[in-house]
DNA sequence: GATTTGACAATAGGTTGCCATTTGTAAACC
DNA sequence: GGTTTACAAATGGCAACCTATTGTCAAATC
């Protein structure tokens, strides 16, 4: 968002925010020191200022790093199946699962996201609120591409379901990441069936 | 579970524990002592280790008096509508998140269940775990009883969903009780709805 | 006879001051 | 450009301390 700057462009920050997430995933936020982090990836501090900013700089960008990820996950499923959206749900689901599974990091992130407070929160004040944003706007786009036959209504009920149903199952899982997949792309293939269905029911 | 004392058959212990809910909704529950609990209610402090025997169950008793609540709405949700599980659904999601709506309670309680950690949640460990595993339980023997045409599978998987996103809305919500509800029912609806559907689309 | 009262030890929780570490910035250096 | 060294300010942990609270008892009270 703070335009391109000649270090974000050479390829120094990223192995930084790669090996704070490594290091928060294995010793925890706590233990990440601004010394410890440069010595681990062979830079000096003073560049880590110049490359992430702040510490809080060096949060908010580890989890636009794993955002990014998900994101990418996503997007992937929706490439892969461009002629049935059923499918891409299906690996989506499973995809995110397996991503998050045993990632730490990811776990807080979602955590955060339902309104708790662990030792990453208190940074993510902003960041977490706009997550489900950010995901599901990315999801309608997504969906819009398919032939559904469902009103942008009744399409944004169904992406909020899944979204939040995913992200219970990220805090706190039942199953298999593929079990998990399989419901909710059975569930989505009764929901997305074209409506040949007995006529009425209510008004 | 501890046999029917005769300290339980009186009506001393409930207005003790909903003055402790108050208290805990009001001022935190770091806020709620013994002696102040004993003033609120007009009893002497002796008289409410009497009747609860500790701070912990008082804390349980809480937890227990809340969820009871929730678990008596869904219920009433099912018996108005004995013949419409759609509408049972949909009166049930609006009660739940009637009813959760400014019960900082209830919140703090679904925060914990997916995992975070707030001043109560210690105090959950076993409760919070078994939480869902119980809603979910009495939705399934709810269900049960209509005529679904779906597999036992088939509706734990629609029951899982359902829980995890009125869980989810109730510690992050978006949009009315009465909006959210009648997205979960139309979405019930197309999944419940009579499998009169153009044959086969996958194996 | 149940409830309250007053007393009590044990414990939890909240300060206070201190010290080590860390953050963040700036200069000198290669 | 990046590294090193130096430094003030802020942060976080630690230890002693003290207050408030928990939990239990027996005597007093209605």
């Amino acid at each position: 968002m703070g335009g391109t700057s000649p270090a974000a462009a050479s390829g120094r920050r990223q192995p930084i925010v790669e090996a704070a997430i490594e290091m928060t995933a294995r010793d925890g936020w706590a233990a990440v020191t601004m010394t410890r982090l440069a010595e681990q990836v062979g830079v000096s501090r003073q560049t880590v200022y110049n490359e992430v900013g702040s510490k809080n700089a060096l949060a908010d960008a580890m989890l636009a790093h794993e955002l990014h990820r998900f994101l990418a996950a996503i997007s992937g499923a929706f490439d892969r199946h461009a002629g049935d959206l059923v499918e891409a749900i299906h690996d989506a689901v499973r995809d995110v699962l397996d991503l998050a599974r045993g990632n730490l990091l990811v776990r807080a992130i979602a955590s955060a996201t339902h309104g708790a407070d662990t030792e990453l929160v208190p940074l993510l004040t902003t960041q977490a609120e706009t997550l489900l944003i950010e995901v599901k706007a990315m999801l309608a786009a997504r969906v819009e591409t398919y032939r559904t036959g469902l009103t942008a209504e009744q399409a944004e009920v169904l992406i909020d379901l899944m979204t939040r149903t995913v992200l219970s199952h990220v805090v706190q899982p039942t199953g298999t990441p593929a079990a998990t997949a399989d419901g909710l792309a059975w569930l989505a293939s009764r929901v997305l069936e074209e409506p040949v269905r007995k006529p009425l029911r209510f008004g």
